[in-house]
DNA sequence: ACGCAAGCTGGAAACGTTCAAGATACGGGC
DNA sequence: GCCCGTATCTTGAACGTTTCCAGCTTGCGT
């Protein structure tokens, strides 16, 4: 509590053994206000409260910091790729086939049984992914407007 | 039985008032023979059946068939769309993490209970797609073999 | 057989992403 | 507190997939 947000993704970060840097920190408290933000929203975010950033760096970041765990990568069909802070807690995701909003989705089963693929083909399964594909409710209404 | 190959997709595309094409024949071939293929291997196994085709006509050709549901399009994450014949009886697929193969996963569940999501946010969904992650029995083979 | 529109061709470019080489700065050890 | 080695950042370029555009060709209803 007494923490500052700062401080708080400096210690994320050496709990892993990762350097402390300025973009790293950005990138973390930018990911942290939450959402699903595609890499060119990161890095505009970040230059607000940095000078100055390569998108190299930005890429770089969001890399290592999926690699630690600290972020998940989702990138739905048709969409550039999108980061969020929000990780291990197996939830899904809904996206918006009309806008491409993307919204949470607790997994009501926890670990599903329906998500332990019998008869792989050999696989050795670690993680699976689901997507659900819809109409966010701003888009419905466009629609019914249309009609 | 009687019908060679090539009619069989021609009523395929007439019963959906689509117009019958040489490109269009050939694509509903190349995806028939199965599999889950790139655009560019299409296109390639295409134009061993027709002298000349853009590349162009066969991105249309795989929108138009998947908009009129002949085929369907998968992207994993961080792999170019791929496109496969099978349609319309809710499997999914494994893809290997380090060779990046497709199989097919058949839904044990059917409509899977924890695929309806519960709180979606408003959003109207129509389609739950799963996407499961691990090894294939080659790369478990080269991946015991490293250490 | 005719005409209209759907569909194809060819060239070009946009997009998100990754690669390469060198400069910078973090953090452990003195 | 200072120094060094290396992880990390910067700059500049390129890659591969996909889409846009204008114009010609072709399927199909009449």
């Amino acid at each position: 509590m007494s923490e500052p947000v700062e401080d708080q993704g400096a210690a994320l970060l050496r709990a892993r053994g990762m350097r402390v840097t300025r973009p790293r920190l950005a990138v973390l408290q930018v990911l942290g206000a939450g959402g699903h933000l595609e890499v060119d929203e990161i890095a505009t975010a970040v230059r607000t409260r940095l000078d100055s950033v390569s998108t190299q760096a930005v890429y770089d970041v969001l890399g290592a910091l999926s690699r630690a765990g600290l972020a998940r990568r989702i990138e739905p069909a048709g969409s550039p790729a999108r980061f969020e802070a929000r990780t291990g807690d197996n939830h899904h995701h809904v996206v918006c086939r009309a806008c491409g909003a993307i919204a949470d989705v607790d997994c009501v089963h926890g670990t599903a049984p329906c998500l332990d693929p019998v008869g792989a083909g050999g696989f050795v399964v670690d993680e699976a992914e689901v997507t659900f594909w819809g109409l966010c409710p701003a888009c419905q209404r466009a629609k019914a407007a249309d009609d």
